[in-house]
DNA sequence: TATGAATGAGATTTCATTCAT
DNA sequence: TATGAATGAAATCTCATTCAT
């Protein structure tokens, strides 16, 4: 078989795949895992419930496949390659860039997040491949700021942590909808006012 | 029907819900809701199948009747009618005393959260019995101290949930075992750390 | 719990394990274990699908447990204890008690005997249980013929699975309509004539 | 179109036939005719799964396909011509041709057996095509023996049957290494055994 | 009120067969 | 004619809930 015939086909596998993720992101989003029934998965993606196993080898493989697609959309090298000097502008532009992805693949979190909780790969999938390349980062640039004494002694696996806490649950409290208070809070204005006190705190 | 009859009678229901409870409880922490089975639930609990339904009327009962049973763990009044001066010395006192609550009833809050995220009306009682509350004290605390001019003019709403995104990651991340960095750092530690963290972020 | 109720239960369990196996026998005589399904098992038994799976971990377990029930048909203490002497009598009395049992339990031994060929646990059990016990009958009345120089020196091993092969094919034309020729002929001459010829063949 | 253009085609499409049945032959013989799937059947075969549909129309034809395939392995015209003299010489002949195709195609034969039982038209080809022909050449040849008066009034068609049974059972217990007994058995031996019994049974 | 056997709806998954390429 | 992706019917098995005792 020709190369270009076999990365067509591979296209092709990668396209079908994708469709059924997120026809099964649509359907978790709305149901959550446990409710969300393959019959509808196959209706959202516009494939047969056939199909689906012919890609996935079970339901469960599709949270797992979820994890991976996340995982891919990673920081920009240059980021890490060169990240900003300042304090301030490294975090918000990484809070910023992180919180885009929160944005556009909101629905898939949610029921990823409720089955970490009870489904133990899934969790080491989710902190090894979403978690800690972003904490990470986070760590080593705190960790280098103390050591240049411009941070104070603080822990940066806590300190990281909080961060990722503080945005992670005002975030939820917007997208939840569940304290109006909320609504005229903008993205950004969270955002920074989260930057912001957590960065006081580390500051000498 | 006399009233210490009634009384003693309303006792033994009360006794027989926390029984169920308490079993459904272990269940659910060791396989989350959807995989814990009412059959194991009423071995765990000590009863048969169907007196479960005497007490509750479906499964997923159980899960807002625990809601409401970590919700009666309420703060002391005392601590509501005299708050401590200090910020630092109240924030540690809260956090700690709620942290406890988490020891306490560790295993009950990891089902409960992951449900949370699929099921609207879980999510609303969580939100209005459990975080509400405390988050209340909270804010005031804040909005009292920037007023006093103590306190930045930061958005108590935000602070709070950031205090408490905090603490819920950095516990998780203890709990959850799969960061083995947090095995060598004591919850006081954890705890005066976070609390120092956002205390310095927020004071002039 | 006293005796006797426990003795009750028992035997209502038993009860119903008889009556789901009665009706599975049915069905898998009609149309064979692998197309009959469990719905129908369940209506032809009386009791709805959830209840096989009571007193059935699995459709294959249906299987196994025929072989027992059949196993537990052993010949009578008597016949052991007291062989008749004559071995033609000894035969016919042995062979006439066996077809008994194939006439009663002839709509199981078929889809058991499908079965056989592809399920090794299965095969295994139909032969030390089924097999095996009158097989040693057998064997050991002609190894003692044998040795008493009545018989000529064969095989007991293979004149036994000899005499058990020739009953079973020609029964089995018999039952399964398949040669109009068997139309004619009576089971107790068919019998005697296939022991009248083993007989023959192996007397001095 | 030329008829020597038209016999290769029937050649073509007769190769691609045999093809496809041995590829079924041994998953059939592997995991029994239900667990086989066409899948499997493809890949061994070397074909695609279509393929199997533009030789058969479906799964069961196969199985009747293969009936078909051993039933042309006739025993040969000189044999019906000029059957031996001696009734053990040509007993042992016929027997031991048989086990040779037995020997061939047993790994075919099991599956097919297996269904037999539950399919009616299956059982019906297993009859007439397998059984019927060779019983029938010997059924005839103990007629004109019995009416030489060399042998015994026996019922030539339950004689038959019960050289046939012997002669199975005994191999099947030999192929299942259900009895290690038969471990030191030629087979041989076991023909030769078979066919004395039988024949002293008939003999006057 | 307590029990636990019975229920049956419903979900996941398999796989023979079809059909567009 | 060959392919193999897509199909969807159908089957097993689970389990929350009911109800007769």
């Amino acid at each position: 078989m020709l190369d270009n015939s076999t990365d067509f086909k591979e296209q092709m596998v990668e396209a079908r795949r994708t469709q059924i993720l997120m026809g099964a992101a649509q359907v978790f989003a709305d149901k959550g895992f446990h409710k969300a029934t393959t019959k509808e998965i196959a209706r959202k993606a516009g494939v047969s419930e056939g199909t689906i196993y012919n890609y996935f080898s079970n339901k469960r493989e599709l949270l797992l496949a979820m994890v991976q697609m996340i995982a891919t959309q990673t920081l920009r090298g240059s980021f890490f390659n060169n990240p900003p000097d300042d304090p301030k502008e490294f975090l918000l532009l990484l809070v910023r860039d992180r919180y885009r992805l929160v944005d556009q693949y909101g629905h898939i979190f949610a029921p990823l997040l409720a089955e970490v909780f009870s489904d133990d790969e899934l969790r080491e999938a989710v902190y090894q491949s979403i978690v800690m390349p972003i904490a990470q980062v986070v760590e080593q640039y705190i960790q280098k700021y103390i050591e240049l004494g411009k941070f104070r002694q603080v822990n940066p696996v806590i300190v990281t942590r909080a961060l990722i806490g503080s945005m992670a649950l005002n975030t939820a409290m917007k997208l939840a909808l569940v304290d109006n208070r909320y609504e005229t809070i903008s993205s950004d204005d969270m955002t920074e006012q989260i930057v912001e006190l957590i960065l006081d705190g580390v500051l000498k």
